[in-house]
DNA sequence: CGTAGGCTTGAGAGGAATCAAGTGCGGTGG
DNA sequence: CCACCGCACTTGATTCCTCTCAAGCCTACG
């Protein structure tokens, strides 16, 4: 995780964060309202974060894979405030908030790193909030997949497939939109050439003409 | 700011956040693109924290008023990533991040408070993202007014009674509705005998109504 | 081979955007 | 002091996008 540190340095931060956890697919990590103690880094898998309301409906506010990190929401509270839910087999490393906490007062660096993964949070939703404030639907479904395959490329994947790990109504809750509309944003977006669709797994063809509509959108 | 500490740690903090700076109505506190050095906590005045686009489309995050904090975004990349405007005559104090770092390194008290704030704000854009996200006018409208008066309320001021600082387009823009469709709800809730309407000064005549329609968007 | 869940597609309804006047307050200058 | 102007706001009429309801399809799985 952190950028250049000393050898010394980097082993106590494994000590900090050595124990793992497996998640299985459809599990939930935390739920809102459980007590806060650690955050989470992870290893493998993808995961969605959700706001549940009383009656069983839920937005879902982010989408998180390998090298991200889940549960900061539990800080100011002590208790987590959203669910994180597993989408596929997934591994995260377990790190005790108040051990991290205890580090980053004697590693400058890693203090630095702490801060600076809250404040990308932070940015990262700002986005969100402006596609959810001003974009119509393929605007929304443009962003999503660019977004998406962008954060895979950085990964190691492939800058024009993807396999979406979420049904298109978890794509819906998150983008604001109905099931149905995703699916017909989609289909479009395949009748217009700039995607192939196979399911989950999706192709894109034509990565200039998915830009344009993203870039359309921030010209609105 | 903090909560428990010794006069001393106290002392010390205040030579930090020494510094202050009055904001003009209609002036701009930093830009995006500013390098970032401080974060800024608001002691006076209202200010608004906007995402401009190339071509001059403004997406309004977030207001903020006394006791909030400008400027977390900017730590990441070290430049601001929002414009922030006070929407009145404001004064804030100057932190410079790199001094409250030091500082917090020593004293946990505090290194606990900036991690709390940073965290709320991540837990705050959560519920402004299901806002976006699920709402329909009325109940993005309703929800704003009664988070408002909360929080004027939390201030010292009325609990049934406000003024708004930003105009009608601002509001749209931050709940991601057009001006016409904010004057339109407003009228709506002033024709049930909700709130009373004169020009920026809202009074809620009916907050068990108001809640009503928070509650029930709670449960789409 | 049958079923269930995820997905697609269609038709119709509804809510917000858009376009377009018109109002009222506050500030400026004659 | 008053008239004018601009800006914020209100209100109406129409359009358009997304939701809703509904039916049918496909694939994985028992």
């Amino acid at each position: 995780m952190p950028q250049e540190m000393s050898k010394s340095d980097l082993l106590r931060i494994e000590a900090v964060i050595s124990r793992r956890l497996k998640i299985k697919k459809g599990t939930t990590l935390f739920y809102w309202g459980d007590p806060f103690a650690s955050i989470y880094t992870i290893r493998v898998g993808v995961f969605k974060t959700c706001v549940t309301t009383q009656d069983g409906r839920i937005q879902i506010t982010g989408f998180q894979m390998a090298g991200d990190i889940l549960g900061l929401d539990g800080i100011v509270s002590q208790h987590h405030t959203c669910d994180a839910v597993a989408l596929e087999d997934a591994e995260v490393c377990v790190v005790p908030f108040h051990l991290l906490e205890a580090l980053s007062r004697e590693m400058i660096a890693l203090q630095h790193h702490v801060h600076r993964i809250m404040s990308q949070k932070i940015v990262q939703d700002q986005s969100v909030m402006l596609l959810l404030g001003s974009m119509r639907a393929d605007e929304r479904v443009a962003t999503f997949l660019s977004t998406l395959v962008q954060r895979l490329h950085a990964r190691g994947f492939s800058r024009s497939a993807l396999v979406l790990r979420m049904t298109r109504e978890e794509i819906g809750s998150y983008l604001g939109l109905k099931l149905e509309t995703v699916s017909r944003t989609l289909s479009k977006l395949a009748e217009d050439r700039i995607i192939a669709i196979h399911r989950r797994q999706i192709d894109i063809i034509n990565p200039a003409g998915l830009q344009r509509i993203v870039n359309a959108a921030a010209c609105r």
